[in-house]
This record gives C-alpha cells, sequence and structure tokens, in this order.
DNA sequence: CGGTCAATCACCTAAACTGGTGATTTTTAA
DNA sequence: TTAAAAATCACCAGTTTAGGTGATTGACCG
C-alpha cells in the first residue's frame, strides 16, 4: 500500500524538491503540499495522507501549532518535524505537541525517504543532533529530582511537618519547642533548599522527595 | 583514528562475534571483550575504550549500575546500551545512568556498526522502538503537568502559580488582578481543597497532580 | 583542648496570609 | 431567559511568616 504523504513547507524549492523525492520513491505518494498552515484542516482533508512532513518554522501559523490542530483532529497521523536549526524550545515544543520525528532540512534525501518510512510505522526518527538533545532534556529533568541535600534529622522533621500543613506553632507544639527555634529550623532549611518561602519548601520537599 | 570498544556481554556467542564484528569494521578495534563487569574498572583501564557496549541485563553487577560506575570514573566514555526487550523502567535508568544510546541486540551487523560511529561522535543512536518509548516517557512527564481537576481555569492557573513560590503579590501582578482578587480565589481554592494555608494547598496540589 | 555544628531560645519588624463581609460584571448552563 | 458559577474588586482584623541579630548548650572530631 501507498504511504500518502502532506508536505508543509514554504521555501517553494525544497518544498517542490520533496515532492519530487517523494513521488519517486517506491510505494510513496505526495498527496498535498502547501506553502504554510492556513487552511489547515481543509487542505489535511483534501491530502489525506499517513504522513505529514511540517516545517517547523513557517509564516502565519507555525509548524508547532499545526501540530496541535492535526493532532486534535488527526490523532492517527503521524508528523514528521523539519527543523534548520536544532533549537532546545522548539524540539522541546514539538514533542509536545505530538510530532513523533524530527529532522534537520540538511539530511541526506535518501534519508529523508527512510525516515518518513520509519515514521510511518510508527517510529521516532531523529537527526543525531536532535536525539542528543531529547535525552539531554530528558536528563535535565530527572537530575533536577536527585539535587544532593543534606538537611540535619531535626530539619528533615521540621520539613515534614510543613508539608502536612502544619504552622510553626503548631510545629513546635508537636516538638516541644518554642516557635522561635521553629523559626530558626525553617531559615536553615530554606537556605539548604536555596527558597524562601513555606510553599516553595514544600513543593520542594515533595518533588524531590525529601520527605 | 581507530575508534576503540570494549563490550560487556555475558553471551559468549554474542560478544565473539561482536568482537569479530568491531575489528572487521573500517577504523575500529575491539580492545576488550569481557563476560561481566566485574573487576569493572580495571578491565576499563585495560581496553581504554572511546566507546563501550554494555549489556543491559548481566549476571553480578548490572549493566546500569556499571554505566553508573564508568560514568564516574571515565565520564568521556560513550556507552552504547544493548537490550533484548524495550523495557520501559530498564531504558529509564540506563538514561539517567548516563547511556548514550540503545540498541536492541536483534539489529543487523551493519547497524550496530554504524550506532558505535555514532556514539563515538556523540551521537544517541536508538532503535526506533526504543526512541519512540524515550519519546512516550518524555512527554508523559509533561503531559502530568498539564492535567487539572474540579477547579475553575482561574483557579488552576492560581494554584499553579502559589506552587511555584510565589506570593499573592507576585500573583496578582502576573494575573494582572489585584491582592484581593487573589486572595478571594485563593479562600475559593481552599475551600475546593479543603485546606486552610498555602503550604497545605500546594502539597495537595503537587500530590494530586493537581499541576 | 578548641573549633565546628546541630539544636535550642529570644526579640524584633515588615511583609504576607487567612478569613470575614459585601458587591459588580461576565460567562455559562438549565 | 433566568439562575448559577466564575471572575473581579474592596476593606478589615487578627495571625503567621520571613529574615535579621544575638546567645547558650552539648556533641563530635582532630
Amino acid at each position: 500500500m501507498e504511504i500518502k504523504v502532506a508536505v508543509f513547507e514554504d521555501n517553494k524549492m525544497l518544498r517542490e524538491s520533496l515532492q519530487q523525492l517523494i513521488n519517486n520513491a517506491e510505494s510513496m505518494s505526495c498527496t498535498g503540499a502547501f506553502p504554510d498552515a492556513n487552511k489547515l484542516l481543509h487542505n489535511m482533508h483534501l491530502a489525506n495522507p499517513d504522513v505529514v512532513m511540517m516545517d517547523i518554522n513557517m509564516p502565519g501559523i507555525s509548524g508547532i501549532e499545526a501540530v496541535q490542530m492535526i493532532k486534535a483532529k488527526f490523532p492517527h497521523v503521524h508528523i514528521l518535524m523539519q527543523t534548520v536549526f536544532d533549537d532546545n524550545d522548539k524540539i522541546f515544543a514539538a514533542i509536545c505537541a505530538g510530532a513523533s520525528g524530527y529532522m534537520l532540512k540538511k539530511t541526506f534525501p535518501q534519508k529523508m525517504i527512510e525516515a518518513i518510512r520509519e515514521t510511518y510505522l510508527g517510529g521516532a526518527p531523529m537527526t543525531a543532533s536532535v536525539a542528543v538533545k531529547v535525552l539531554q532534556m530528558f536528563r535535565l529533568q530527572i537530575a533536577e529530582k536527585t539535587e544532593f541535600i543534606d538537611l540535619s534529622e531535626r530539619e528533615k522533621e521540621i520539613l515534614a511537618l510543613l508539608v502536612k500543613g502544619k504552622s510553626y506553632k503548631a510545629v513546635a507544639a508537636e516538638c516541644f519547642i518554642s516557635i522561635d527555634t521553629v523559626s530558626t529550623h525553617v531559615r536553615h532549611i530554606y537556605e539548604k533548599l536555596h527558597v524562601h518561602s513555606k510553599s516553595e519548601a514544600v513543593a520542594k520537599a515533595i518533588n524531590q522527595k525529601l520527605v
């Protein structure tokens, strides 16, 4: 069965060469090539593609917004983003929007065709540099959670009570210490966690599993 | 310059065929092949590799632990994990430990050599199915953060800011509303969450994944 | 033995928060 | 269209917190 591919790309040259490339490829055809994402849903109905190649930078509706719209209406369609630069924020946004693959435009034609096939089969083809960035971001998300924080026993105890929503007064009562001592401990906790309020401390405590 | 590769793989057949494969490849040589991660650091010094191929499942020290140890002592070495199954948890753990690439063992030899080269150049080669899982996990992490419940849009927005440690004043500034309005919204939030302080609200918001 | 650190307490001020009453406008749902 | 819900603002009183200074005690380490 033929893989139907739609192309969204504002550069005329690139758009047409992609169209050529796809039509010349085995069991693959380009059922639509558009310079922007205007009349997006209408064009999607026209082309009825299995795979969409989407430029991430387009005038008007951005590639990322387009991905969101397509994914909302055609959730089964796989989308292959094309980027000129491997910009962290853009990649991140595209992932969240639901794109499957991320190829740099300078990728060799043959590789691009392979990527389309892989996308069609549910894969997630990525240019090496993009893959690295994705993993970096991924690792970063986790790394933040493992930041080493060395609270004393007493401080942990008090932090745990704060997480339970207790006030200084309640903590003082529970720990049999004065409210001023609680205040001092809390100040030390804030310093170690690099925060400046109870809610921040509570948020950090939970997120980093300090309690 | 030759790429020096070390192999950690408990299956004798596979280990030796990898060794062959690597030694037959252009500008690449296998400087060590070991059945387990015992004497890991010693063997690493012997082989002095640029790239390590590490089986994720090994008797004794697991592949993931080995990755951690290698990354701690030889941070410049790139590690290519080999997995039989594309198990979510394992992939996750390996990423956090610092592995660069994740290939299924059934990958074709030629692809495997390419993957080693890509790893050496700082890339992150992944079998399609692994790449998909990585993106899935990545997306999941984000998706959870945008899920809300019972609260009105505005309330969710404000709660999210409280979780970030903002004061009423800061929230007012960010939302372009007065501090009294913030106070009213907060009161409503407290009622809906059945709490009586900012920290309780924050704790609940995080634990129930309201933000 | 001297130094560091955790834990304790006190006093203080400005800022932030809690919770109450009351009111207007816009949006949404019955 | 009408009523409920959401969003907005205001005033107020009492409580809590944040952060600064300063000080004492006991434990542990070299």
